[in-house]
DNA sequence: CTGTTAGCGCGTTCAC
DNA sequence: GTGAACGCGCTAACAG
């Protein structure tokens, strides 16, 4: 059975499609009797307007895209879901696109939304990405960017991140508040500008004390396991471990493991930069900085949102910093 | 700066909007020089298609739905990434949408994807969901329906999922030929028919030894940290311990801080049903049984476009196992 | 080989 | 108050 459309409305209801129309859309000029008729006959058929022909007819298509930078179990669900959420409220539908941490996935996946024309994109960029040359279509649509958390240095669009260095340093000047002397921290792949922003936080924490420290860069988790094995067996004097993410903060806890099965006595603070569901259940457990994905998710749809709808009137770039609170466990 | 349209580019190069269609659809009708002409207009303006309208000529969408039970860190990332790589690799695009457990929102989701017209709907039902009444509408609307992971007993779509008791057996029958005697199994919602399934394989496991076993129910990550523990410490004879899905395990895995705060020794052997990331890093690692996330979202996704696509000869309800490897650590 | 025409389903303007 | 007609952008059928 085809699906009904408008004018079969009207031919079942004696009137012309565009009367069903206005009918549908509550205008003022049907009259009460016919509109409750008309609505009518729509339910009973189970009247749904074709959404190809509304977005043809409206120039809109309802649809938000949001790039990943990849599909990870850290953080981007609960980006998603943030996203998501905000985005259905708003009666927006979701394009979710990962990069795969590919700049020409990423350039792909941008094209994607304008072919698709989605009426806003959500990027966070791969850590390939050096620029935002490949958004220039998006602009040239006029279509609204907003970018979240991993960004390049730029000031034309919209940007909803933490503040990577103050909240890397927040986290060791805890540790050095709770007496260590001798920290270490966990940072992730040395090229990406995050890892740089919390690493120039961490080192600043450091000026002008006494405290020793030392650094090392994991790939994944695995990576973070085995370095942090190596460092942590060599060097008993480490008191206090910074992780600047959940995902290398599993790693520690295998080495956690790793120590214990060879016998190596470790007492160290631990703090991570969190989502904030992992590490009540590491071994020990994990004080943290709340770094919530779904916080920056609703935030960041809220924003694009609002270029959509609003026509933005103050349409100058802003950078919005997300708040984060520390959890001590 | 407006999006040049087909009948732009016959403007330029002083031929009809329909020649231009044809030649930029390779049409044998137009003589090369021409369709090089016309392309060459095509590709200085930058014309893009307009999906829209292709869309409501064509009455596709190259839109899929996904929907989720839920957006959790466990186990879905895993299914998105297998689904939407696959579903882009066909040209197709994804709607993903999460129900966050409510049946309600189930079936709003669904009704979005019927509204948007896709072309297709992978679904795993909410843990509220007791039949597929909801999908009367894509049933309807003749929209292919496939079911992946979780489900209802039903007969009328293709599904593809896990043989829950089998791989919650084999995972017994591990633990037994590792001479486990008091088993632990840790499972979740009571509700869920996915609980039941792999409890069954569970028990059936053990008909017949003379295996002692205890089994507990754990809402989620928190509980199964404590009502394990509260097991674990008083039962300081179990050797063994099963644990259904991801979150469960990294429960474990704190449950196991509290027995070494409190100097209870435990030694058991402990495996999982997993997606195949964490086991590795949890302390101590944690042998399991693959369930990927990503193989299933991949066949899902596939079987799902093999039915959009080819008209599916065979159209009868198939139900696809997926295979499992089981992973000793 | 290319142009003309019509229509996908809807919304809006204009006329009655 | 309601109907007729047109156009959104594209494609397929029909002409020539």
């Amino acid at each position: 059975m085809r699906r009904p459309t408008i004018k079969d409305i009207g031919t079942l209801a004696g009137v012309n499609p565009s009367t069903v129309s206005r009918a549908l859309s509550d205008h003022k000029d049907i009259s009460v009797e016919l509109k409750q008729k008309i609505k009518a006959i729509a339910e009973s058929v189970n009247y749904k307007p074709n959404s190809a022909a509304v977005n043809l007819r409206n120039k809109k298509s309802k649809l938000i895209g949001l790039i990943l930078p990849q599909m990870s179990m850290h953080f981007i669900p609960s980006v998603i879901d943030g996203v998501s959420n905000a985005v259905h409220e708003a009666g927006y539908k979701l394009l979710v696109l990962s990069s795969d941490e590919s700049i020409d996935k990423e350039t792909e996946n941008i094209k994607i939304c304008c072919d698709s024309n989605v009426e806003g994109i959500l990027i966070s960029v791969s850590n390939q990405t050096l620029d935002l040359e490949h958004l220039k279509e998006a602009n040239d649509l006029e279509v609204p960017v907003v970018l979240y958390d991993k960004t390049v240095n730029q000031s034309r669009y919209d940007e909803l991140m933490v503040n990577d260095a103050t909240i890397a340093k927040q986290s060791i000047e805890y540790l050095i508040k709770k007496g260590c002397k001798n920290i270490l921290g966990i940072f992730g792949n040395k090229n990406l500008s995050i890892t740089n922003r919390r690493l120039e936080g961490f080192k600043n924490a450091l000026v002008n004390t006494k405290i020793k420290s030392e650094v090392i860069f994991a790939q994944n988790t695995k990576e973070a396991a085995e370095l942090s094995f190596n460092t942590l067996s060599k060097n008993l004097k480490i008191d206090g471990v910074f992780m600047m993410s959940d995902e290398l903060m599993v790693g520690l806890n295998a080495c956690n493991f790793q120590l214990q099965q060879k016998k190596i006595a470790f007492n160290y603070k631990p703090i991570a930069i969190s989502d904030g569901v992992l590490p009540y259940f590491m071994n020990p457990p994990v004080s943290f900085i709340k770094h919530s994905g779904y916080n920056l998710g609703t935030l960041a749809a809220k924003r694009l949102l609002q270029h959509i709808n609003e026509n933005v009137l103050d349409k100058k770039f802003k950078q919005n910093i997300l708040e984060t609170e520390l959890i001590e466990l």
